[in-house]
RNA sequence: GGAUGGGUGGCCGAGCGGUUUAAGGCAGCGGUCUUGAAAACCGCCGUACGUGAAAGCGUACCGUGAGUUCGAAUCUCACCCCAUCCGCCA
């Protein structure tokens, strides 16, 4: 979300942000609505000073025995001017905040242009891509054929875009979460947090998953909504929090379950289990000062890409184009990981840097160090969050690039 | 799900229709005193918006939202959250 008064502030060159992300700009009334608010507050305040006052000598009039009818009808007439000028400025202040925050975030100055991934710009590669002796074959050919991952069970106890996953690949999938959940909080200096699953309508405002996206969720028979990401619990966590500038940067990360109802994808990555209603991730999240987040970015990244290191498992850093970077996002680096059945690079993690914009939807600030004789005033923190990594991918990923011709070897240090 | 009691500034806590401009305390900041510190004393000490060069002035905010009233932290209703007990439950 954006804050109003920059918003104006910047006028014709808020547009042009916008416009780099191919967004059609402000609505043309939004100047004239900003200047209708403005007098009507100034009204309203007189109006409520006025009221005030008129209470008061009320009070004190009565208090000595003195007649109060005729300021009392005075007061009656206050009231209704008083009434109709708080709602005219509450249906304009919610016409505002409802344009606001449905505008998504400035990009970072070093976001490339571009209308989709086709144009993001790859900034590094790692790990050697394996050459086999044989055709390699997809992740769901292998589970299948280890009778070990199971579409169509799935299919019959919960529908589509779910697995059943049995015994060593069961296990290999959770050891695959713990391991990165542990490198993260004993290397890493992220915190693990154990989060609700199930949230309210403010806590995804806070991180901008709704009011635009809510087909992409799944909301339970009591207007909770399933997460979609442990990045709507984590960073909720400061949500209308004042925190010391001492105890930042925060850093927190959780191993949880996902959930996406994939409205929109409709056909796309419908075999194996690339593109499911419900997988594990590790989520990190990070809370830091303006000045230090694009520095935490990188770090963070760099932590995401130790998991897809110590796997030994090929990747390459795309640094994503003004219109593949989501609504929430300043600037987003995506690791890809090298999948040998399909031959290309998919998605593995996302880390971005969504500046101030989820902190002011979620009112979450900070304290800077006190310089002068008085405190020094809260100011909005920065959000970061990143996949360290998505844990049903990263078993796809550890299949296909461990497959031998009649089976799959996998082992590292965790044991497995 | 039922019953009862609660939600007030960074924290504790008073206030239950009009001298509240939210008492008092703790913590914090500045000062006096001191070689320095502590103690004592004095002052400052919430957030947002409007206005102003600034000092300041104004408005809103006492869990959230409606309502009653000339006037609401205070009264009414609904909801949310917390505590305790009962019921149910992994």
């Amino acid at each position: 979300m954006h804050d109003l008064n920059e918003v104006l502030r910047q006028g014709h060159k808020f547009d042009e942000e916008l416009a780099r992300r191919h967004h059609a700009g402000l609505p043309s009334t939004f100047l004239s609505r900003t200047g209708e608010r403005k007098a009507a507050l100034a009204q309203l305040q007189a109006h409520q000073a006025e009221r005030n006052q008129l209470a008061a000598a009320i009070g004190t009039a009565k208090r000595q025995g003195i007649d109060t009818a005729t300021f009392e009808a005075q007061g009656i007439a206050l009231r209704q001017t008083v009434d109709q000028l708080t709602e005219r400025v509450g249906a304009i202040d919610a016409e505002l905040h409802e344009i606001l925050a449905s505008l998504p975030n400035s990009l970072d100055h070093e976001v490339p242009p571009g209308l989709n991934e086709a144009s993001n710009v790859e900034k590094s590669h790692s790990g050697q891509i394996k050459n086999f002796a044989f055709p390699p074959r997809e992740h769901f050919e292998l589970g299948e054929a280890l009778g070990l991952m199971d579409f169509t069970t799935a299919g019959k106890i919960a529908g589509a875009r779910f697995t059943v996953l049995r015994g060593d690949l069961a296990r290999l999938e959770r050891a695959l979460g713990q391991f990165m959940i542990d490198l993260h909080t004993s290397k890493h200096g992220y915190t693990e947090i154990a989060p609700p699953l199930l949230v309210n309508d403010a806590t995804l405002f806070g991180t901008a998953q709704l009011p635009k996206f809510a087909e992409d969720l799944f909301k339970t028979t009591d207007g909770r909504w399933l997460i979609p990401t442990a990045e709507v619990p984590l960073t909720n966590l400061v949500s209308g929090e004042i925190i010391d500038v001492a105890k930042l940067p925060l850093r927190f990360t959780a191993l949880t379950p996902s959930f996406r109802s994939e409205a929109g994808s409709a056909g796309r990555d419908t075999r194996g289990m690339l593109r499911q209603h419900q997988f594990w991730k590790v989520e990190l999240v990070s809370i830091t000062t303006p000045d230090a987040s694009a520095d935490e970015h990188e770090r963070m990244t760099i932590c995401a890409e130790t998991v897809l290191k110590e796997l030994d498992l090929p990747y390459r850093r795309m640094l994503l184009c003004a219109g593949d970077t989501g609504f929430a996002a300043a600037k987003t680096y995506d690791l890809e990981v090298w999948l040998p059945g399909q031959g290309t690079y998919r998605e593995i993690s996302s880390c971005s840097n969504c500046h101030a914009f989820q902190a002011r939807r979620m009112n979450a600030r900070y304290r800077p160090a006190q310089t002068g004789a008085k405190p020094e005033k809260p100011a909005f923190v920065h959000t970061l969050n990143g996949s360290g990594v998505a844990v049903g991918r990263a078993l796809i990923a550890v299949l296909e690039n461990y497959q031998n011709q009649d089976s799959v070897g996998f082992r590292n240090q965790s044991g497995h």
